[in-house]
RNA sequence: GUGCCCGUAGCUCAAUCGGAUAGAGCGAUAGCCUUCUAAGCUAUAGGUUACAGGUUCGAUUCCUGUCGGGCAUACCA
């Protein structure tokens, strides 16, 4: 509906020879402005020097319009051209709808496309933390929408497993396992503290016995013990998440693959590096020039190792080379300012860096009985991901931390969270579908297999205020799925079902679906009810929770 | 100090490229279960959109400044 009146709309405007301009069709906030409004009188009355309602009305002359969809067309306000579409076409597009099922909303914007999500990337060096939750959630939803959108889709987990990091575990594992010997072995002013480091070292006492205690210049059991450990903690968690990637890429490969060597002489090569106080700096203070006071920044420490920045620049090269259309990164607030550098790196060495789409996400706090859970890594007070899902559930965590805009700071309370009730908003979308559920298995029994008769149902017999209020929230999904495509933004899925439900629960409410003395009614009344519970389906589907068919 | 994000109802947050009377949930108050799931529905109260200017037909939205909060300002990633 939405493509077709702005056909429409521009087309009278050729007519009118005002050609260039953009009318913005959107659906009013108020009822009595209709169902969809145009301000494009307003945008041509500089051009065309005149009063904007005036222009309205030559537009609404030069409209062709079927009659079938639009009942009304009225000129409001400073010149807003109100459209009212035709109850019965709403109405309609439920049996649709119900053809589509499980493609209803899906879109052909990317459709023959390629994209890589990369996101999670933590670093195998412990379980994953609560906080790490919102990241986690958010990329899933965001894979989900590029899916629906019409991209072939490649999900990846970057890790970085040759840095300080990884030595840092090893040192730890080692030190827990030598103090099983040694109580007053010292343990590592930086080393992880967490409990599982010693649940690693046991792992290792087991297998060695007492045959690694002098391997303090060798830590590779250490290492890759760690590693392996936390890889397998993370992907369960992963996995609970209902998350799979499908490519593990390892920041040690682009060392072994000459990558970061490449690089490095490519940089040197067209003088976009130099040497200063024993390290190699790249001249990001030229290649951000729209930033005012860039700094140039260390590529290689004057210990000889890369900084991170090298082979984030390598990784992404690499990524382009593999041919994407597109190439998305999901960030925390916390990474915010360096991926510039890095886009930038890429961009000066010739790659189009344009393709790349960086999503940031503000940080959580978790709140309990109104105060903020405190977490420190150098205490062990770790609220980990695994507990958080624990208590509050899979469906509610994924649920939370998509509900709110990416870019504001999200307060999480566990509370409300646990909460099996009606303050829980995760519930209020999720029973609009159980209750569904509970009705069509209703009808199964009253009716037997209605399936076939529902879509020939006679739904001219709908007309009320909330039957046609529901079919009109649910023809607009299409709609609401491209604009969170667009912008990257899930939650604003969850903004829309949230109406969806509350057209349901009023629907239901006020209206009985099934009604054995009133066969025809009941069909027609399926109908709405099938649609709506395969938008609802769907769009759990994209925000990443489960569809419960009872409650 | 500088850069990025944010400031909307008592609390947590929405608000379609700048649109019409700024909306939900929680909390508060008052109602609704002999009828398909009351995890529901209905009604009421609650706002100078942090503040001060600017841009224009029109600003929560764009620009400037002030105040307040988060993150980043490493040869950690």
């Amino acid at each position: 509906m939405t493509e077709y009146l702005k056909e429409k709309i521009k087309e009278a405007l050729h007519k009118l020879d005002v050609d260039g301009i953009e009318p913005v069709l959107e659906r009013p906030k108020e009822e009595s402005h209709g169902d969809y409004s145009t301000n494009a009188a307003m945008l041509s009355a500089k051009k065309l020097k005149k009063n904007p309602r005036e222009i309205a009305k030559n537009i609404i002359d030069n409209l062709q319009l079927d009659e079938k969809y639009i009942s009304k067309i009225e000129i409001a306000g400073a010149g807003f051209i109100n459209f009212f579409v035709s109850p019965g076409y709403y109405i309609e597009q439920a049996k649709d709808i119900i053809n589509k099922r499980s493609e209803y909303g899906k879109l052909e914007i990317n459709k023959g496309k390629s994209v890589n999500i990369e996101w999670v990337s933590v670093n195998p060096t412990g379980p994953m933390h609560a906080g790490h939750g919102r990241h986690i959630a958010l990329g899933k939803a965001v894979a989900n929408l590029l899916k629906w959108s019409g991209y072939t889709i490649t999900k990846e987990y970057y890790y970085n497993d040759a840095g300080k990091q990884m030595e840092n575990l090893a040192k730890s594992v080692y030190a827990r396992y030598r103090q099983m010997f040694e109580p007053d072995y010292p343990f590592p002013e930086t080393g992880y503290v967490g409990e599982y480091i010693i649940e690693i070292a046991k792992i290792i006492k087991d297998e060695y016995g007492d045959k690694l205690l002098n391997s303090e210049n060798d830590f590779l059991v250490f290492k890759t013990a760690g590693e392996n450990w936390c890889f397998k903690s993370i992907r369960n968690t992963l996995r609970v998440m209902g998350i799979e990637h499908d490519k593990f890429f390892s920041e040690r490969s682009l060392y072994d693959d000459g990558k970061i060597e490449k690089l490095l002489s490519d940089f040197k090569q067209r003088n976009l590096s130099y040497e200063k106080d024993g390290a190699v700096w790249l001249k990001t203070s030229e290649l951000m020039k729209d930033k005012k006071d860039a700094e140039d920044k260390v590529i290689v420490k004057s210990t000889g190792e890369p900084t991170y920045r090298l082979p984030d620049m390598a990784y992404h090269i690499d990524k382009l080379n593999r041919g994407y259309d597109a190439i998305i990164d999901v960030f925390g607030a916390d990474h915010g300012d360096t991926y510039k550098e890095v886009l930038a790196g890429v961009a000066a060495l010739g790659y189009d860096a344009s393709k790349i789409r960086v999503i940031i996400h503000q940080m959580v706090t978790f709140m309990q009985e109104g105060k903020p859970v405190k977490m420190s890594k150098r205490s062990d007070n770790v609220y980990y991901l695994d507990d958080l899902i624990e208590d509050v559930g899979a469906d509610v965590a994924q649920f939370f931390f998509v509900m709110r805009s990416a870019n504001t700071h999200l307060d999480f309370d566990i509370a409300l969270a646990k909460e099996q009730s009606d303050k829980n908003p995760v519930f209020y979308l999720q029973y609009a579908h159980a209750r569904i559920s509970g009705i069509l298995r209703n009808a199964k029994e009253v009716f037997g297999d209605y399936s076939k008769d529902v879509m020939n149902a006679n739904t001219s017999l709908l007309k009320n205020e909330d039957e046609v209020g529901l079919a009109k929230i649910l023809t607009v999904f299409t709609d609401v799925v491209r604009n969170a495509v667009e912008t990257y933004e899930p939650h604003k899925i969850i903004t829309y079902l949230n109406e969806v439900a509350e057209a349901y629960h009023r629907f239901y409410h006020n209206n009985r679906v099934i009604n054995a003395e009133d066969k025809e009614l009941s069909y027609a009344r399926l109908v709405l009810c099938e649609a709506a519970k395969v938008v609802l389906k769907n769009g759990f589907d994209i925000i990443g929770i489960s569809a419960p068919e009872r409650m």
